[in-house]
DNA sequence: GTCTATATGTGGATAGAC
DNA sequence: GTCTATCCACATATAGAC
């Protein structure tokens, strides 16, 4: 049987995450109206709140799919025995990945403010296990006296402050190529942590 | 002779700036109304506008303040000849200016977006010079052997990005005093640097 | 310099026809 | 499921009285 003329649960949906995704990492949430939303879409205002209760709820969810995919690919990654290359392999991981997703990482890390208190508890608490599995990396190379800082908590912070930074300026095509990126990263992360 | 009632030309200027930089750091820029602005003065939303032409205005002097006093303050610090104790001095000095002055930080970073591209311009121009101070340093201390990084250009983003960490956690009465903070970042900073 | 009042536009969200 | 139309709150900015 024919679909109601006009009807496209199935793609809309999506397409309307996707423009959010790009409008609110290009002009920020706060900037974004509904209105804009839908007329990158190709519908009217309306329609979106057949797909999300409100503008909230549409951030929210794209900064939860995107920390619960970063955990996802994080998991599947083996976990090699020895620390240096443990966290040679997160160095690679946290690039690659963050890099092929620039407009989610920009809003996970630009529109915590905008979430409510409960979004933000939720969100907060994915990317404080993310740090995690880079605290278990860092606390096995102290055992085995391969790694050695001052302040585990701060240098957890620090690696992954520096690694994020590659975002504010890398674009495809430019003077390095990614591989090159992520052997300069490493090469400095390696040196700020090792005994 | 009396002042007009109600006329305050000397002090609702720095209360003006003062409160827009208290709300756009919490609630972001596109988020904070003028009407906020002014309820948080003690005025009424008209009397803003004999202290700046609109709120754009208001966003680009806080940022355009913000950068030049820190250009002003690193000029005057004392310029060690020795690379690492340049560089270890610009760690100190960067950690302590920018931790006293959290909200002009938050909105340097967060809102640059949001100028016009005239402004933009502007600030990235401040931006970048500040940056060539630290490329200074590095590039003397690798003229002289006691440096080594793979790509300069990299480190300089890679050393300012794990330093602005420490905004986004450090807070004062914390587990760790200032003097620790620095003695940390500045050992990850001299390891991740050093030949 | 600040006020009140207002012009003018846009925001999120909803109701009801199709 | 999408549309049109609309409610109502709030936005920036200005005008003119005091």
């Amino acid at each position: 049987m024919a679909r109601t003329q006009g009807s496209h649960s199935d793609i809309t949906g999506p397409r309307i995450r996707k423009a959010a995704l790009g409008l609110f990492a290009r002009h920020g949430y706060a900037a974004v109206s509904m209105r804009q939303i839908a007329k990158d879409v190709g519908v009217q205002a309306g329609a979106l709140y057949n797909y999300t209760p409100d503008k909230q709820s549409l951030l929210f969810r794209l900064m939860q799919d995107h920390m619960q995919d970063l955990l996802a690919a994080y998991g599947e990654l083996e976990k090699p025995a020895d620390a240096e290359t443990a966290l040679r392999r997160f160095v690679g991981f946290h690039i690659r990945f963050h890099m092929e997703r620039p407009d989610e990482v920009f809003i996970a890390y630009m529109e915590l403010r905008n979430l409510t208190p409960e979004n933000f508890s939720e969100i907060e608490g994915l990317r404080r296990a993310y740090e995690d599995s880079l605290e278990a990396i860092l606390q096995d190379g102290q055992k085995s006296g391969l790694f050695s800082v001052a302040d585990t908590k701060i240098a957890i912070l620090a690696v992954i402050a520096m690694l994020n930074g590659v975002m504010t300026w890398y674009r495809a095509g430019g003077r390095l190529s990614l591989d090159e990126v992520e052997q300069v990263y490493w090469d400095m992360v390696r040196r700020a942590v090792t005994a």
